[in-house]
DNA sequence: ACGTAGATCTTGTCATCGCCAAGATGGCGG
DNA sequence: CCGCCATCTTGGCGATGACAAGATCTACGT
């Protein structure tokens, strides 16, 4: 037998190619048939496991969102550390550009993320992972934001209207270059430029503010 | 016989159908087969009339857009008439409210303005239809930024970095509310507010910018 | 050691979907 | 009056998601 007839590491094989499907061919590919046959095993298991195609987009939204969540912290961490913490409105800005990368890198696993009625998670089985591992990579902005307040950067206050204006600045940019509706190339340094035209008018806007 | 053969208004009627149930059930409610249901017809009249699902979600994709582009024209017809033309900016505050509420109204007609992988239109029934569609709905956002610069609330230059900025913003904030990542109530003024910091913001960085 | 209960995976089936081919129907110009 | 052609219908094909029922393996209690 070269395969048992119990896996063993079927949740995570499935999870594989689902990935593999996705970022070749969209969220159109990412088929329960077509995992099934790319994993090897009978195209009514992968059901059995995630509950349903919902199951499975909302398996792969929390990997998504941890991924994500690990390169927006890596890349304030780095910011930090290269900036010796002088202006954390940079490390922001660097939040900011890693969050439109990512969205650049791998447009259909960014496009699954902003999508709830695709993910039908059964809440037996998932118990609002979705929701927290969306709350986790929200936490990595809004953390940013209050050490930017406390290093008078930005104005004091509840942080959280702030990280949501930066947060839908970055969505937005990122939204629109995922569905080809604006197009700039990869090096085009327009894409830098909005990023720091959003956060530069971010913190002039702020110390104006009533 | 009470309908001819002939419909003789059988795309319009399509049409009609399809949009009512996008406003019901959203996007995967509108099957060519459930549109030809409610429309009266066999199943595969719609793929006659639009060359298949991509073609019928593209010619759905134009009168949205058309939709889109009046209400913002008439926001920002509105404002300049209140305003007696004062301060521009208002006006273009005033557009970016009705394309916030326009994804707030409709959400799932506003989901479909984004989405280039579902429309798929037969390039010789279209000829760029959906592309000019979405350049006029633009058009209303980027002659208002011209206005304002004429009136010196925004700097000189081309306009369109500007207009791509808070059409950004403006999609950012509309798509997170449509797709539920943060969730204002109706009477929120949240949403208001949002809106005022980003063209405040707009404002202010502007004319502190290098 | 053994046997049963439950988890894991398979097989088979059904309704629905988009698409295509072929045929029926009706308007329209010669 | 006739034939052409757009319009619409009928029928069918392959693929998909969900479900039911069965086969196979693991684990645990005695």
């Amino acid at each position: 037998m070269s395969r048992p007839y119990h896996h063993g590491d079927l949740h995570r094989a499935l999870l594989q190619a689902a990935w593999e499907l996705l970022d070749e061919g969209g969220v159109d590919a990412v088929t329960l048939r077509a995992v099934a046959r790319r994993a090897g095993v009978s195209h009514a298991a992968p059901t059995h496991h995630f509950g349903g195609k919902g199951g499975l987009l909302a398996a792969m939204v929390v990997q998504g969102y941890e991924a994500l969540t690990g390169e927006l912290q890596n890349a304030w961490d780095t910011s930090m550390l290269a900036e010796g913490s002088r202006d954390p409105l940079l490390a922001l800005i660097a939040v900011g550009r890693a969050y439109v990368g990512f969205a650049r890198r791998r447009p259909h696993a960014f496009t699954i993320l902003g999508r709830p009625e695709l993910r039908n998670p059964r809440e037996d089985i998932f118990h609002g992972e979705v929701e927290a591992a969306a709350e986790r990579c929200f936490l990595v902005l809004e953390r940013g934001v209050v050490v930017c307040q406390e290093a008078g950067a930005i104005d004091p206050g509840p942080p959280q209207p702030w990280a949501l204006l930066a947060w839908t600045g970055a969505h937005g940019l990122a939204v629109m270059l995922t569905e080809g509706l604006i197009d700039l190339g990869e090096d085009d340094p327009s894409e830098d430029q909005l990023t720091m035209m959003m956060l530069l008018a971010l913190r002039h806007g702020l110390q104006s503010r009533r």
